[in-house]
DNA sequence: GCTAAATAAATGTATTTACATATATTACAA
DNA sequence: TTGTAATATATGTAAATACATTTATTTAGC
């Protein structure tokens, strides 16, 4: 179904501009509600499970409050409140660096590694809703998006 | 910048698949940042405007709230408090509906069609920071994302 | 050393979101 | 008709978001 219908639009838009707006907000909204819908029975939220990521791409490293906001897509939202979520539930550690008693040193936990592992094998469900395009596609899609944004 | 860079991921993502659902949740955070420093001057929220043209697309025809519901780009919100809202500040008209009084006929208001219009003279700004594609490139990722979502 | 500026994180708060539930009205079936 | 289901919207709410402000610590200039 074309983004037209999607949203019942009558006229045409304007321009493949403005299309490409619209277009990318309903793709991501499109997006975020499949993975809630995975997430949801994991209580956890998107930002949650975004930050549990970033940490475990660090592998043992831990890094700071203001090093995941750096690597958040969403920098606006409050990643000391997220950590303080994921720390309440166990997945996280947070204590004082060692040489600036600011920062904290946040790293992710075992039991958050293991729970981690669990939700992205649940969360690769949506994969079969999204095979519809080749890999070849997919890239282009990509440079599209980063040339884009430039 | 790649869109590795921008969030500063070290290592790459395991397939253009998984790389291209990051891209779009991190581009629309982007447009949405954007749209919101043009927005904010306004005391609009994007939500709303984007309720309040919907209603400008319909012309001089009502809708209700289901159907302005049916056409937003994020269904889940709650399009009964955003009309409360845009009614509030005299942008839209809600009357009860003849022949139904469970529904309520929406229209936008004159004072409503004139606020639109400087605030889409405004946040057409954007387009500026977003001149990177020509309109084929426009065309072929808008043929890409409706394919995504099939 | 002392003070002002800069930095890191935490906290406050008004608004918005993501639901669940309630209220009112209409449609339908026995 | 008389209850039952369906529909349209409104309301309640816990949590999340989008900031602004505060607190604590460090850095830099004098």
């Amino acid at each position: 179904m074309s983004l037209e219908q999607e949203i019942k639009q009558t006229k045409p838009f304007k321009s493949n501009y403005e299309k490409t707006l619209v277009n990318i907000m309903f793709t991501n909204n499109w997006i975020h509600f499949k993975q809630n819908k995975y997430l949801k029975k994991f209580d956890i939220s998107i930002q949650q499970y975004n930050v549990l990521r970033i940490l475990n791409g660090q592998k043992d490293q831990p890094i700071t409050i203001n090093e995941i906001i750096d690597r958040m897509l969403d920098k606006m939202s409050n990643a000391s409140r997220l950590v303080d979520k994921l720390f309440a539930k166990g997945y996280v550690s947070r204590d004082q660096k060692v040489g600036n008693r600011r920062a904290c040193d946040v790293k992710i936990t075992p039991k958050g590694k293991s729970f981690l592992e669990e939700v992205t094998k649940s969360i690769n469900g949506i994969e079969k809703d999204m095979n519809k395009l080749n890999d070849a596609e997919f890239e282009e899609l990509n440079s599209l998006l980063d040339k884009l944004r430039n």
